[in-house]
DNA sequence: TTGAAAGCGTTACCAA
DNA sequence: TTGGTAACGCTTTCAA
């Protein structure tokens, strides 16, 4: 049987007017002798609130609508499990969905999240939909008619929006093969489109015209940001004999660069300088170990909530926060000189 | 300003019932007229029913909590992935939830997703409940009190539950070796009372056993089924100049392994062949590439989703599942003889 | 310091 | 074929 206010109310002798503010610690000037038995009773009888009645009562759902592309990709697995902790903590519920990349099942996935009454989205885009231009993007985005914030992801917007800084990270990853006298630099990014790709690629050019070093559109390399993306490219990279070094903008997409060489029993890490992006742990797992980017995936997680919660508050005036990645340097960058 | 059904109501000019009715598609008996009216002002204002209180009414809520230990372990995010796929398909929403691998946690938020009005569950369990005994976890899963399936462990109640089975992986893993003239096989399984830890242990007996080579208590080796767990082991199993092989019950240890002696200078495959489990991507990755125990993941989330569903329908008999598993050879086993 | 009672939006039972 | 109305469990206002 289910312990319920009322129930509590009866075993205590009190109304339930009184066991609701109890236990909400809304009301400070109730008996302390009351308040002690009723708090005693919901503990020893393990009462928890039932909570379609608080959201009915109170007109919302404690429920944040989470919508990503892809569960399984670690950084978004990252991202979620962050997201769902800091959401509990302030007493809401993830509501998870999966878009599987696909821009018509993000739409349609936001439209049932708000039928079913979430109070606030956390969006992390698909890159379907910005592969379709931001003008297209935003117009999507201009439509979502309950409290959201856009995560990893930009937008012109005066929207609510936490991203991670790519241009600062592919800055950072081209300095660090600069550094060591590399100046045939190959970047292997999303493709055309993806979310956050072309922020990489503008750091990379930025840091190379800071170093005097012309950029050469036939080094950058487009691909899928997962293993199988950094398998078909590789081939492609080995036919420009002048490259020394390769800027993977994933760090799945350099364990794909891998899996192909050495099944080709060469050794990549003998062929080229390397830095990946997104600091997996495997990073250390291999030999050498990788320098990569670290992004923290935790504080994104963070950010998106604490935005949302100010929204959901009532603040108007939107957010539009960039958060600092950078380089952890590890063994598979060697100098030239 | 939202639409309720007794707005409808008034507009039409009947009862809320009516307009309930009509809107469910309950009653059949109802006007022709009024009903073509009731939907089509639904249709025009675009009425969505209040979620909760529905739930609140039905005590019910067409979702389903997903109760898992961990989101960032790629073993369960895949399985979350594929379940909640699955249940989207039948209409149902999935609520993951992590525990933290932690018990208390895990109890308290089951509770708490019975009285959020959850329809039914698939509990995934802590280790942490069962490292505290099969009557402990027996005592726990008796006292869940809605539909809910037990997912990737074993219980001996008449309860619903799926499992991979996890003796034929260590049985598989383990003759592998035999295979390659390995008799002194170290075996890294999960700590005391790990779900399927020993499952995978006695099938690696079983396996010794038919091949007539004694079991030997000091070469099993038990740590968190993590990078870190098998990053610590293996200075242990090093102390052993007798063993040959190591079968890893889990490819994060085997990883951690990996890192550790790469940092010592060494090189793990050159002392030991070593089969992983759970078939991580990244075994095609490595040098050599690693054979590994697969277990079907998207089979294990589709046969809970489907008993559970059945269970939802009203059937009584549990259903109690093994699926099985296989072999993945790579080039990680080399002969003795 | 406390309680009665009116919602919150549906569902479902019982009458009409 | 319809409608009144009591739940569902909680919050909140107003009175006492």
């Amino acid at each position: 049987m289910k312990l319920t206010m009322r129930k509590i109310a009866e075993m205590v002798g009190v109304s339930v007017t009184t066991v609701s503010l109890v236990l909400n610690d809304k009301n400070v000037r109730i008996t302390k002798d009351k308040k002690r038995q009723i708090k005693e009773v919901a503990r020893k009888y393990n009462y928890v609130p039932n909570s379609s009645a608080v959201s009915l009562a109170k007109n919302q759902s404690n429920t944040i609508g989470v919508v990503v592309p892809n569960i399984n990709n670690p950084f978004y697995s990252a991202l979620i499990k962050a997201i769902s902790d800091d959401l509990a903590e302030i007493g809401y519920y993830a509501l998870t969905i999966n878009t599987d990349d696909n821009h018509k099942n993000e739409s349609k996935q936001i439209a049932q999240l708000v039928n079913r009454g979430v109070d606030g989205i956390l969006l992390v885009p698909t890159n379907d939909l910005y592969a379709q231009g931001q003008d297209v993007a935003d117009d999507f985005l201009k439509h979502i008619q309950i409290p959201f914030v856009l995560v990893n992801a930009d937008s012109e917007l005066a929207i609510n929006q936490v991203n991670l800084d790519s241009f600062e990270g592919g800055y950072l990853a081209t300095q660090a093969l600069v550094d060591n006298s590399h100046r045939h630099i190959a970047i292997v990014t999303g493709n055309k489109g993806y979310v956050n790709a072309e922020n990489r690629l503008n750091g990379y050019k930025q840091a190379l015209g800071d170093n005097g070093i012309p950029f050469d559109d036939g080094l950058v390399f487009r691909s899928d940001y997962d293993v199988n993306g950094g398998y078909d490219i590789i081939e492609k990279i080995e036919k420009n004999p002048k490259i020394t070094a390769i800027f993977f903008c994933n760090d799945l997409m350099l364990y794909g660069a891998i899996k192909r060489t050495n099944e080709q029993k060469k050794n990549l890490f003998d062929l080229y300088s390397v830095v990946g992006y997104d600091d997996s742990y495997f990073n250390e797992v291999l030999n050498p170990t990788i320098t990569s980017i670290r992004q923290d995936v935790a504080e994104l997680g963070r950010r998106s909530v604490q935005i949302l919660r100010r929204q959901l508050e009532g603040k108007k005036r939107p957010i539009n926060e960039k958060l600092q990645v950078s380089l952890i340097k590890r063994q598979s960058i060697k100098s030239l000189s």
